[in-house]
DNA sequence: GGATTACGATACTGATGAGTAGCGTAAGCG
DNA sequence: CGCTTACGCTACTCATCAGTATCGTAATCC
């Protein structure tokens, strides 16, 4: 454990870096690409909203990617599971993850999640860490609330080998409501997500009532 | 009905357009599509692929949209349910869409439907195509598919209100597979989401037997 | 106050790629 | 054959945008 290994608060002589409106330009870079694809978004438009010097940014990130993969790193994890406040019925931890502040809530999560998948499209370097930091971790909540749920027993233990697929199902539906549907989704759709295709896949034990 | 109405096949003076590799410059537009995001994706390559000149193809498409949306309106449309062999139980009819050669099978059409829906975040006449003609369509069988199920009796009837958004989890879940985990599906995907989360979701009537 | 470095502003470089022009040749029509 | 238009090819224009260079000014350290 390093007792000192930080970033050299050894001051260096000159005019300090202000960092305080970092975190704002890395805002601001995510809004962007909430709204307009990865390609159409531009250092000078980012600066210009964030009302910095475009080389101001090139000090910091000095390309495009790393100023994106900055945005995704400061972002911030979603929730993990077991630091959610444990709800009781699996319903309402899952309503807890949508509900959460991270990415700014479902609304804006959902317009900055489907522009980073887009977006991961254009580097590798960013699809890796999109998945890593955002994707995986988003799809992970889901899957211990899910499992936790089986192993209390409120969901019948034979269902287990649906939890992987269904975790997935709140992401990818929100995902291509806006993605390919184009219509926004506020907490009312996560709602009948939850209601109408996670809660009732569990609801039954597998066996020949399944429908023809 | 005009008897008369069509691309008036009146001959024109002239060497006539070499119509027969059309088809495969569309093909290879969005094979293109399917591999690269739509900014990547440039005039010179699809001509170079399809061996034809560049030129050649502003001849038939003024602009790059507007070769996309040609590309688009000659993939031609998914299957209506009514044109499916009907299978007679839901499972067969909904893995009959899955296995539809409709964009060239699961695998490239999966491939293809990511690339379109990312690039129509490049333009609004695009996203406006590619709603109408692929994603729409694309989800209205699936929907249709259901809707038969329940007026057949095989799904309770309180459970109609879960189809439309059921309707959607086939195309979402496959869409997020590829667009955000970056793995490719095969039908053994198409496969597991119908039988763990669609089927299941459709077995158990409401009521209180759902999971707390 | 002098050295050093950040900041903002403006101007620039360089690459990329959509779309066009020109031309020699090929293919139909009369 | 002569007219006309498609085809392929090469070369070009033009806009956009990532990234750089320069410079006057502001902030911090000694």
């Amino acid at each position: 454990m390093g007792t000192e290994d930080d970033v050299t608060p050894v001051a260096r002589p000159g005019r300090p870096y202000d960092r305080s409106r970092d975190a704002q330009i890395l805002a601001v870079t995510l809004d962007a690409l909430a709204e307009r694809e990865y390609e159409h978004v531009t250092i000078d438009a980012v600066a210009q909203r964030a009302g910095r010097a475009k080389t101001t940014l090139y000090r910091r990130w000095p390309t495009k990617v790393d100023l994106v993969l900055a945005a995704v790193e400061a972002a911030g994890r979603p929730p993990e599971a077991d630091e959610l406040p444990d709800e009781g019925t699996l319903r309402a931890d899952l309503l807890a993850v949508v509900d959460s502040p991270w990415l700014g809530g479902p609304e804006r999560r959902l317009a900055i999640f489907t522009g980073l998948t887009s977006a991961a499209r254009s580097s590798d370097r960013l699809a890796d860490a999109v998945r890593t930091t955002v994707t995986e971790p988003y799809v992970a909540v889901y899957r211990a609330l899910l499992q936790r749920a089986v192993d209390r027993g409120q969901v019948a233990a034979e269902l287990a080998p649906r939890v992987p697929l269904l975790a997935q199902v709140i992401p990818a539906m929100s995902g291509h409501r806006l993605g390919a549907t184009g219509e926004p989704a506020g907490r009312e759709f996560f709602v009948s997500v939850v209601d109408q295709v996670v809660l009732p896949a569990l609801a039954h034990p597998p066996g020949p009532a399944t429908p023809a």
